[in-house]
DNA sequence: GCGGATCAC
DNA sequence: TATGGTGATCCGC
């Protein structure tokens, strides 16, 4: 690997005197990742920009782009013809929702949000240790399910296609996705959170919510002292290593899980005043369940941080609907969930959909697109 | 009620 | 050359 990814792919890349349209084109790929803070935010959207424009997928791309910009256009002309009275209406109605949800908070608990490190990529480095210094991603030439740490400083990250990824870094090594290896793995992690919380809730195959309030009590340690035993422990029984977020509820535990990633925690105290400054000048972005498009809406009503939701409460309780709203609110005094789910039903009981989806290249022939239907209605049947 | 959009992993 | 798959929920018509 070269000492400097950047570097060397400045001098790689091919735009002289081009007109520079890239500036003017988001892409996921340049969001805030852990271990990403290096790169060359400019270089991988012009990148990305080169790879794509002439391809089915940007067109695609585009016409989902405008499609969004109708809605917050739309938004943006209602909330012009907000009067000064209508918009204190619904000042007083978000002021009672935040009185109700200010009395559910509950500070009493500690949760805990347990998030493997490139988790798949880890895994694989854990088969073949030579792979640890050297760019990888877990994934194919299609796409990137993630990318390892030495893969990051070049900008190659999950959901990048692997074509892409292979021009940002043309040493990148491709692994093949084994959800076997990944799901034993899993186990061996989960085996040890179980000790913490008999009763912790796996999210995905890499993240799991504990509930060590008992824990804590029982061997009179604090949630920052049991998040450090668990991750010791987490290592020494997988050789993996995880982050966690330790907070008053799941919300904050989770968005804590990132702060410190890979391989470190952070602990928001359960205190009223610092749940407070924390979520004041907490992005929007980072909330769970706030994503790339509502960030964008949210922004043209000129909200990008947590504090200006409550600010501009009046605002968004006449644009959204009540859900968002309870959303938003609980969000901005940071109240979450601090009850575990439904006792899971393991499998299938709690399911209410079966699906199944294939990429294909376009076909324009009623019969070739009726066997392929077929095809998938074959396999769906099948899976059922 | 339905199809499409959004979000998460 | 080439841009994933599954499931849940919400929005807008």
């Amino acid at each position: 690997a070269r000492a400097d990814p950047t570097a060397a792919q400045a001098a790689a890349a091919s735009a002289p005197g081009s007109s520079k349209q890239w500036q003017n084109y988001e892409t996921v790929f340049t969001n805030a990742k852990a271990g990403m803070a290096g790169v060359n935010k400019e270089l991988v959207k012009q990148v990305v920009y080169e790879m794509s424009k002439d391809s089915p997928h940007f067109k695609n791309e585009q016409r989902k782009q405008q499609q969004t910009d109708q809605r917050t256009q739309k938004m943006l002309a209602r909330s012009k013809q907000l009067s000064a009275h209508e918009l204190e209406g619904h000042t007083r109605q978000m002021d009672k929702k935040l009185a109700a949800l200010k009395a559910t908070q509950d500070l009493t608990r500690t949760w805990i949000h347990c998030d493997m490190d490139a988790f798949y990529a880890a895994v694989e480095e854990l088969h073949d240790p030579s792979l640890k210094s050297k760019p990888m991603a877990v994934g194919g030439i299609g796409m990137i399910c993630t990318a390892n740490y030495e893969a990051r400083k070049y900008g190659v990250r999950a959901a990048m296609p692997g074509f892409i990824g292979r021009r940002l870094c043309p040493q990148l090594l491709f692994a093949k996705p084994d959800f076997s290896k990944y799901t034993k793995a899993a186990e061996g992690v989960r085996a040890v959170l179980r000790l913490y919380d008999p009763e912790f809730e796996c999210a995905s195959l890499d993240e799991a919510y504990l509930d060590v309030t008992d824990y804590c009590q029982a061997h009179n340690m604090t949630g920052a002292e049991v998040a450090q035993a668990l991750r010791s422990q987490v290592h020494a029984a997988t050789q993996l290593t995880c982050s966690c977020g330790v907070a008053a509820n799941r919300l904050l535990a989770k968005i804590c899980s990132d702060i410190n990633k890979p391989n470190g925690q952070a602990v928001l105290p359960s205190e009223p005043g610092a749940i407070r400054k924390f979520m004041e000048e907490l992005p929007v972005r980072k909330v769970p369940m706030i994503g790339r498009v509502t960030e964008g809406m949210l922004r043209q009503l000129g909200v990008t941080k947590c504090a200006d939701l409550l600010a501009s409460r009046g605002l968004l309780g006449a644009l959204y609907s009540d859900i968002a709203t309870d959303h938003f609110m609980a969000v901005a005094l940071g109240i979450g969930r601090t009850t575990h789910g439904e006792p899971a039903r393991e499998g299938e009981a709690g399911r209410k959909g079966k699906s199944v989806e294939r990429t294909f290249a376009a076909i324009s022939s009623p019969a070739e697109q009726d066997a392929k239907c077929a095809e998938l209605a074959e396999k769906l049947a099948a899976d059922l």
